[in-house]
DNA sequence: CTTGTCGAATTGTTGAACAATACTTATGTT
DNA sequence: AACATAAGTATTGTTCAACAATTCGACAAG
């Protein structure tokens, strides 16, 4: 067979991925990511329908989309909420970041040798941002650099679960009302924590995230404490 | 306030959940898993609609939630099909195991002091089923004791997951033509695993956890390639 | 044997309708 | 005035029917 059809083969799942129900989902996922949508507000199926143009059959497939990532809550009969976090779940969530992030920074010296460069570029990602002091972006940065951490481990299945896992922080990060304050200093202790298992010293940098991950809870839990 | 009335908040949440979407998802989620529903199969929105008398418009949102789930696969304007796993597909599952089943054995000392009885009585229910040779039984006990082991972490999110985890592993359990001997092994594999956690000795544990995956691994990729 | 065209079957999406449930307001009782 | 009850309204849950869009196989033409 030609080579150049056989190539093709990778591009294959970008040709029919675009359903309205799935365009909806990620439109109401940019939304709530951004805080447009607080978290508690319920997204009436009439009203959000209209605005977008779509029917409430179509709407409702996108909820269940978001549903099933945790960014929203279907209660029965009553509607649809946008997800408000609990301090156990905030628990729960760092519970979840020391496993898989852990995983990823134990197995660091077996990763693929280019490996790294994504990871690199995120820290020069915040540095820009730090510099010039867009500190939305660097926390997006800093995002960003969680999620190449975990993508050492080199499955798609963590990937994702991380994926989820951060759009669900999100909807954790908005409470804090400085942001510079919260993202500032771990731009520094991403650079450091690269620069430990570039050297190798994985078990270092082990315990390097398990302080960062305590600190970046504790920070996190302080400022939320929701009414409940 | 009254002590057996507390006790009912635990169901609470066993109340609301009963529309008819998830009720649907819950029927397709078992027919699944005892694999009436082979992989690659594609379920006609008509046919299951009339067979279990719900309109298609609920039908696809219980398509949705499968979907989310990877148990069925969504391709736009051909339906959707029963997955099929691939060979990475598979990889990719014992690479998640490994880290979360991982993650549970070492920190086994710091779980909590009745967490192991759980985990002693999936190893009870494999004993009783293998005396019996009921050993499609002794396949569900083996996959209680994963989940009772994942429950170490005591976090909700990994549960889930590893919930999620082993119904996509069912779905590649079928493929073995004889589930004795697949499963007999490991029934004696759980309860010196079990012991070494009793024992403290979590260091060690983790290392017959990751023989135990690799050897489970290779069972399956062996009996296991598709035609692709 | 490849390519173009047609047509049947299935999914994608909509809009309307009605039932079921939750929320709100009004009503009546103590 | 406080509280329980009842009626009324709004919203979700579900179904149905229709049509557009797409896929796929069959068949004809080159």
């Amino acid at each position: 067979m030609d080579n150049a059809v056989a190539e093709l083969t990778h591009d294959r799942d970008r040709l029919g991925r675009s359903s309205t129900a799935e365009r909806v989902a990620d439109i109401l996922r940019d939304r709530i990511a951004e805080g447009l949508f607080a978290p508690g507000q319920r997204l009436s199926e009439e009203a959000i329908g209209a605005a977008l143009g779509v029917s409430r059959n179509t709407l409702r497939e996108a909820f269940r989309l978001l549903g099933h990532e945790r960014l929203l809550e279907h209660r029965l009969n009553r509607g649809v909420f946008v997800r408000v976090l609990s301090a156990e779940d905030v628990a729960d969530l760092y519970r979840v970041r020391r496993v898989i992030e852990g995983a990823a920074v134990r197995h660091s010296p077996d990763a693929a040798p280019g490996a790294f460069a994504a990871i690199r570029e995120t820290v020069a990602e915040a540095r820009r941002a730090a510099q010039e002091d867009r500190w939305q972006d660097v926390g997006t940065a800093n995002i960003h650099f969680h999620q190449a951490l975990v993508a050492l481990n080199g499955s798609p299945r963590l990937d994702e679960t991380m994926r989820q896992l951060l759009a669900e922080l999100r909807l954790v990060f908005h409470v804090m009302e400085n942001p510079r304050e919260f993202h500032e200093p771990f731009v520094a202790r991403n650079a450091e924590l690269l620069e430990l298992m570039e050297s190798g010293r994985a078990e270092e940098a082990g315990r390097a995230l398990e302080a960062y991950l305590d600190d970046a809870e504790k920070l996190l839990v302080r400022a939320y404490t929701p009414r409940s």
